[in-house]
RNA sequence: AGGACUAUAGCUCAGUUGGUUAGAGCGCUACCUUGACAUGGUAGAGGUCCCCAGUUCGAAUCUGGGUAGUCCUACCA
């Protein structure tokens, strides 16, 4: 074995063995256990967000497979309509054509050359997670089967109301000539302008104020709106005024939704153009006059001069005109929130089209009581609430998108504007009997994708089949995600199911923090502060990252800021961390309800304590190969106190472990793994196995017992750790395992350790806590005392219970060994106390003579510090114990614990007194 | 505007039902290449648990009110 862990070759070689092995797939047990994995854009790219979640993923699958289930792992990824089109189409921008020249056929064509060429992108990189997916049955959400699975969703939804087809205003993307979900709209604080107008009144005396921050919409007014309690207008009401630039006479309406505070409280109303307008416009039965075109220019509806225009070239034109015409009374600066695409980036209008529609409100009622009643969980619970008030509230989901990639909706049309749903032209003549001369043509849309990623965890599993896959591992058993779509999937996924299996999709949510950057910002490419998982595990030199966080820029500006930045921060570019310490990393920042800042500094420490596993595992097999390790239980053995300990020890970590997993705390269970491996296997047990392994005298019985718990140990552990650690503990396994007697290809399907209360020796640990106790104690007295390491020492024990006398006894090699002892011996009666320095363990005393080696004030001065601190807690317990009323009414446990607390304390504080005293007199 | 979450060591974070001498990792200081590991070992320093009030014998922990930050939802033209 190399000196230090080198993850690089290992990884792969394993990962590769696993998967050609088809170890990845359910084998086993009648209890199963399924995890859908949230589809990733199948042209994407992982990102932190991923890693961690499918690292989660990984290490309850791997938990759950070695524990005997029936385990499935479904992977797959998803065809992501609009970021998917996007790329294309700014390919064939760059190649000086577009879609529409290229025509619909042959453009998803190209997108499915670009799916199978950059396709496999993602889908590598999970594997270099180590990530234990079935790949077996990968799929793709427009695969044929589950493409059919979305037609039957859509013909049943259609054939029972649920799905239909209206005229009202969308969300409209002028980019991409799209509309879109409410979701897919991010609004947010931009600055801009409240403009007044003037509106005159018909007739000619006085007119309304109006405040707009939108302009050019003024060119589809149909009314102006007041309250109708509000007494400056009262009067109006029912009177018109003459639009501007219009020639058109439009009536002054009472609403309630006015309000009299805002503005001048006067509203001009367009019904086309704004989501309460529209409202307003349907209660007052307002002309809708749409003014805009797909591309947001204003369109032949407005008068001539504006036409052509796009629409903030129109706002400024509208603006001056009016200002012109005198009639633009002020213009104050506004903060507003501006809706925007979130792929696009562009503001979004509020458009007038016929679309598709999902009857959500309808489906949400049984979504809402699963999760009421139990049946699905959220992990933290806190995100139920989200979940509900969203719910509760739910807009019918606009499922049409105006794109070419994408499940095309199953509707045709015929020339007298008729629609006819069904699963092919064919069926659909067939089923109205439309004969073959009438033309019929299919709808040039295709379904939002977050429509067929809503049926992931029943399609992938074969429905519309009842498939043997289904009745086994449907219902999934646990969904891992980001809140940021709880909205767009979680709750669909919910809706969907219960609609058509009558059953929960899963049974848990687990809810994963975001991943940021160490300074708390959101990973962005615009930030230029992405990490990217790959380059941690593999590592990547200075002069790449700045390439690859500048690439595509479009501002120069930023870019040298990128680079700055960059160059700054990581001077020598990113080591190779290898992926077990990058997981390890994942999972120990993986507390619940929180975000997560990335330190780099983490996964360092994480590399850190993979090299511990293979140089503790190094020192094992350097003492355990080619020897009796007991593999075979023929052999007499005997377990010394030590061994006794670590195997009691690896107990309560594997029921910790156990716990923690159980509530997903991933942070508790590492650190329950990394302070047990490190700090008591590593830091004593390792220690303590040199006295026996390297004294000529130990029994054959003393050796076996040692180094089959050497062995055995580390066996365990290996397996304990496996789902968080698959690779450097796969590795050290098949050397170490035949030793500890155990067999198999794999550790990945060996079985996962349970505690044995049996082997819980709280003696060992008591009489371990001793011996620690000791050897820290002139550990401390030798470091603070500036003894050289190598000098060994004489000390004396004073006061010793009987329990003191034999625990001595049985550990003396082990405290000469530990504690760089030349003897250790009891006080003789009667024999006069040298002068030392003393450190106290309970009531015994541990003396270290100082002769001529340790400094005198030097010692004078760790007693003061230690007297302090003595003091100090020796007054606060006398605090609470001469407060009448803590005695009178805590629970006299408490009483007595403090009680006994305070006479431990007084009594090492009067031992650290006297030996002050004996140094002053020196 | 409504709601959620967060505030603990220089930094990143743990802290179960109120009773701990408030912990870990990184960083820092001192010493050490001892036959697994310097990606290491030993020892050490470092905290007004955001503030105020309350409940309680007792509060990092419970309640109320602030302050600061993050996020979600809705939105006034």
């Amino acid at each position: 074995m190399d000196k230090t862990f080198q993850p690089a070759e290992i990884e792969t070689r394993w990962y590769q063995e696993w998967e050609a092995q088809g170890y990845f797939a359910p084998q086993g047990g009648d209890r199963a256990y399924s995890i859908m994995i949230p589809p990733p854009n199948v042209t994407g790219s992982l990102h932190m967000g991923h890693g961690f979640q499918e690292a989660i993923m990984d290490a309850l699958i791997r938990y759950h497979r070695m524990r005997g289930y029936n385990t499935l792992w479904q992977v797959g990824t998803d065809h992501a309509g609009i970021a998917t089109q996007m790329v294309v189409e700014r390919q064939l921008e760059a190649a000086g054509t577009s879609r529409h020249e290229l025509g619909r056929d042959e453009f998803v064509q190209k997108v499915w050359e670009w799916k199978e060429q950059s396709g496999g992108t993602i889908t590598r990189q999970l594997r270099r997670l180590g990530a234990s997916l079935d790949w077996s049955r990968e799929r793709f959400t427009m695969d044929p089967g589950l493409s059919e699975a979305v037609q039957e969703v859509f013909i049943r939804l259609y054939k029972e109301g649920l799905i239909y087809r209206g005229q009202r205003l969308v969300n409209w993307d002028p980019a991409l000539h799209t509309a879109i979900s409410d979701l897919e709209v991010i609004s947010e604080e931009e600055q801009g302008h409240l403009w007044h107008f003037s509106y005159p009144l018909a007739g000619g005396e006085g007119h309304l104020t109006v405040a707009t921050t939108r302009p050019e919409t003024m060119l589809g007014d149909t009314a102006v709106a007041v309250h109708p309690e509000d007494e400056r207008y009262t009067h109006l009401i029912g009177r018109t005024v003459a639009l501007p630039l219009t020639g058109r006479e439009i009536p002054v309406i009472a609403d309630d939704y006015v309000d009299p505070e805002f503005g001048t409280g006067c509203v001009k109303i367009t019904p086309a153009h704004d989501f309460n307008d529209y409202e307003m416009g349907v209660r007052h039965g307002l002309p809708m006059i749409n003014v805009l075109t797909d591309d947001a220019t204003i369109n032949d509806e407005a008068p001539e001069p504006y036409r052509g225009l796009d629409r903030f070239e129109a706002r400024k034109r509208i603006v001056a005109d009016l200002d012109a015409l005198g009639l633009l009374e002020k213009t104050e600066h506004h903060t507003l929130k501006v809706p925007r695409g979130d792929r696009s980036g562009v503001v979004i209008e509020p458009y007038l089209t016929r679309q598709w529609y999902v009857d959500a409100r309808a489906m949400a009622g049984p979504a809402i009581e699963a999760v009421e009643n139990g049946s699905i969980q959220f992990v933290p619970k806190n995100y139920e609430n989200m979940y509900f008030s969203w719910m509760r509230e739910i807009q019918d989901w606009c499922i049409s998108r105006q794109l070419w990639w994408g499940h095309r909706i199953p509707a045709w049309y015929d020339d007298a504007g008729n629609f006819y749903v069904g699963a092919s032209e064919e069926a659909v003549r067939k089923e109205h009997g439309i004969a073959a001369d009438v033309a019929l043509r299919q709808d040039d849309d295709v379904l939002d994708t977050w429509f067929s990623s809503a049926l992931w965890t029943f399609s992938t599993l074969g429905w519309p089949e009842e498939t043997e896959e289904l009745k086994i591992f449907h219902p999934s058993s646990v969904l891992v995600t980001g809140f940021d779509i709880i909205f767009f999937w979680v709750a669909r996924m919910i809706m969907m199911t219960l609609h058509f299996r009558q059953e929960v999709p899963f049974h848990t949510v687990y809810v994963t923090g975001l991943i940021r950057d160490e300074e708390g910002q959101k990973m962005s490419k615009s930030k230029g502060n992405v990490l990217d998982p790959i380059d941690l595990i593999d590592g990547i030199d200075i002069e790449s990252l700045v390439k690859k966080r500048t690439a595509g820029m479009m501002q120069p500006r930023l870019a040298k800021r990128i680079e700055t930045a960059t160059r700054k921060q990581f001077p020598d570019g990113i080591a190779a961390y290898g992926t077990d310490a990058l997981r390890f990393t994942f999972y120990s920042l993986a507390s619940t309800g929180r975000d997560i800042k990335f330190d780099i500094g983490r996964i360092e420490g994480f590399r850190n304590f993979c090299n511990k596993i293979w140089n503790a595992a190094r020192y094992v097999l350097m003492n355990c190969e080619n020897e009796d390790c007991g593999a075979d239980g023929s052999a007499d053995y005997s377990l010394s106190l030590a061994d006794r300990w670590i195997i009691s020890r690896l107990q309560e970590t594997e029921a910790e472990v156990a716990r923690a997993l159980a509530a997903y705390r991933f942070d508790h269970a590492s650190q329950a793994l990394y302070e047990f491996i490190w700090n008591e296997y590593c830091d004593w047990y390792l220690e303590l196995s040199k006295p026996v392994l390297w004294d000529q005298d130990s029994s054959s019985e003393a050796l076996l017992g040692t180094r089959r718990t050497l062995i055995r140990v580390l066996e365990a552990s290996l397996r304990l750790l496996h789902p968080f650690m698959p690779f450097i503990t796969e590795e050290i396994w098949q050397t170490v395992a035949p030793l500890a007697g155990k067999r198999g290809p794999t550790i990945m399907l060996q079985p996962y350790p349970t505690a044995d209360d049996k082997a819980v020796d709280s003696a060992a640990n008591a009489d371990i806590e001793w011996l620690k106790g000791v050897i820290v104690g002139i550990r401390n007295i030798r470091g603070e005392m500036n003894i050289p390491p190598g000098k060994a020492l004489t000390v004396l024990l004073k006061n010793g219970s009987e329990q003191d006398k034999s625990r001595l006894e049985q550990n003396a090699p082990f405290l000469r060994k530990l504690a760089r002892l030349e003897q250790i011996s009891w006080l003789q009666d009667g024999v006069e106390e040298p002068v030392s320095a003393t450190a106290l363990v309970g009531d015994l005393e541990v003396l270290v003579p100082m002769a001529d080696l340790i400094d005198r004030d030097a010692e004078l001065e760790r007693l003061g510090r230690e007297t302090e601190k003595l003091h100090k807690e020796v007054a606060r317990i006398e605090g609470k114990l001469n407060n009448a009323s803590f005695v009178e009414k805590a629970p006299a446990e408490v009483v007595a614990k403090e009680r006994d607390k305070l006479q431990a304390q007084q009594q090492a504080l009067a031992k650290l007194q006297e030996q002050e005293q004996r140094i002053r007199q020196m």
